[in-house]
RNA sequence: GGCGCAGUAGCCAAGUGGUAAGGCGUGGGUCUGCAACACCCUGAUUCACCGGUUCAAAUCCGGUCUGCGCCUCCA
């Protein structure tokens, strides 16, 4: 399997630190609202390359954090006059109710920063001890000059950082040794959560969260480390300044970084008014609509989101949803139980499918490519499967599809719904009026149940419905 | 200013040396009492543009144009 490394720009095999197993780490939203459709790309993305990994038989140690203390929580935590605390209770809770609904897997752990303070002090001092970190008036740097390889996933030039650009130093860190130094400890202000240290009351700076908690569940080393390609840098820049100078040894095998989602090709933000929150596309689509969507792209590249583009991807993923419940339609009524000799062959070209999605998964996980592979797996099932097929093909067909959907955290088979008898009856009375010729009474009929949200389907093996 | 990414049909999007996947949409047809679904056909003599390398280029090299991202909180 080939993955795309942002450490060395290139596509590297992967290999695990250890046998069947993956060490994974993704960086989580910071909970101060509700989530928007950017912060859901690397939630789908990377649930997708989990669940490809699982199902290559890969036990996969999957941690995601929740970033709950940050100047933004205690902003909306005073706009509101309520604790910081409760403002990221509730937005977390609100995070997992979206995840949910786009068939992201919860996390093996999902740490939250606030209850890691001692173990970032413990690292902080380590840092101190070691020369890479300093203190000033209850502020803690970390000394970028010290750690030789810093800039090395940015692949950026030191000296071009420090000179040529803007603001470095416009931050009132004055008290710096160097602009690149940032912060490890923050001492507290009036009215901000705050916990005792070393160097007194305060908080810790956002990129240590993350190095401390990827160490304490996953251990000094670990296969992936992933995000939105913002994270490269400083943040994750500064993960492996202080996770390597600390632990005296890499950080992370692998950087996998997704690019960003744009709307009307430009980035969201709320002042071009073009921002959307995943609870506002759920109003109006089925969640994985947007996972659908967003797997159609190569998750490297950015991303356009419009209104168009996720119909024409809830018009593609019904048709993949329509095949598997004429799938399991003809099953019912299937006459035949055991494979057919014809049918062997099919079965080979089914598995051929199979090969080009697994092909597809395994060059940097294409799920773009991956989707085509399901798209031709439908287009051969549709052609092949009729009421003549034997139940074991059917099977065969739907098991395939389901399986590599699952793949890509889609759920296309529906759980089985019973009709109302009135509605049955209805259907039945339909049935009868249109063999006895009587079409204007079936299409009212049909008309009646179309309100129900019963949507019918005529097929050669009988009706078939389905819920609008 | 520094670093980097991208430009493939109406739209989305794979394809990194061997002669352009897939989806959505459009138009036509088959099936159907009709509808829906499905199926068949319909689509780029061509991959932003100009040069070059090669038997062979969307793919490699050089240049031009255009769009975008990071360098500051940001997924």
């Amino acid at each position: 399997m080939k993955v795309y490394n942002t450490m060395s720009k290139g596509k590297e095999e992967f290999v695990p630190l250890e046998e069947g197993k993956v060490k994974m780490y993704v960086c989580g939203p910071t909970v101060y609202n509700l989530i928007h459709i950017g912060n859901a790309r690397p939630m789908i993305v990377f649930d997708t390359v989990r669940r490809y990994f699982e199902y290559k038989g890969y036990e996969v140690n999957f941690v995601s954090n929740f970033t709950d203390v940050d100047d933004k929580i205690i902003k909306k935590a005073l706009e509101e006059g309520v604790s910081s605390e409760e403002i990221s209770k509730r937005y977390i809770a609100e995070c997992k109710k979206d995840m949910e609904a786009m068939h992201i897997k919860p996390a093996t752990k999902h740490p939250l920063a606030t209850e890691e303070i001692g173990g970032m002090i413990e690292l902080i001092r380590t840092l101190i001890e070691k020369g890479y970190a300093y203190e000033k008036n209850g502020t803690v740097y970390y000394r970028t000059r010290k750690f030789q390889d810093y800039g090395k996933l940015s692949h950026k030039n030191l000296d071009d950082l420090r000179s040529g650009n803007r603001s470095l130093l416009v931050t009132g860190e004055e008290e710096k040794e160097d602009p690149l130094d940032f912060v490890l400890w923050k001492p507290k202000k009036e009215g901000e959560p705050a916990w005792a240290s070393p160097w007194g009351e305060g908080r810790p700076g956002w990129h240590i969260e993350c190095s401390e908690m990827s160490k304490k569940y996953l251990g000094e080393q670990i296969d992936i480390h992933a995000g939105g390609e913002d994270l490269i840098f400083p943040h994750h820049e500064n993960e492996i300044a202080q996770s390597e100078a600390a632990n005296g040894k890499e950080f992370a095998k692998y950087w996998l970084h997704n690019g960003f989602l744009n709307i009307d090709n430009r980035k969201m933000s709320k002042s071009l008014g073009n921002f959307f929150t995943v609870r506002e596309i759920g109003e109006k689509y089925d969640l994985q609509v947007l996972r659908f969507f967003m797997l159609s792209a190569h998750y490297r590249s950015p991303l356009n989101f419009s209104a168009d583009l996720m119909e024409a991807a809830k018009n593609g993923l019904e048709r993949i949803l329509t095949a598997v419940e004429h799938l399991k339609f003809l099953q019912e009524s299937a006459s035949i139980e055991e494979i057919q000799a014809p049918e062997n062959e099919a079965l080979e070209k089914i598995q051929s499918y199979v090969t080009d999605f697994e092909k597809a998964m395994e060059d940097d996980f294409n799920t773009a490519d991956a989707i085509a592979a399901v798209f031709e797996l439908v287009k051969y099932a549709n052609t092949t499967a009729d009421g003549t097929s034997s139940k074991a093909y059917l099977e065969a067909l739907l098991e395939k599809i389901v399986c590599l959907t699952d793949v890509l955290g889609l759920v296309v088979e529906k759980k089985e719904e019973l009709l109302d008898t009135e509605i049955e009856a209805l259907i039945q009375e339909r049935q009868r009026a249109r063999k006895e010729k009587n079409f204007a009474r079936a299409d009212e009929i049909r008309e009646e149940l179309l309100e129900l949200g019963i949507v019918l389907k005529d097929t050669r093996e009988g009706v078939q419905w389905k819920r609008a």
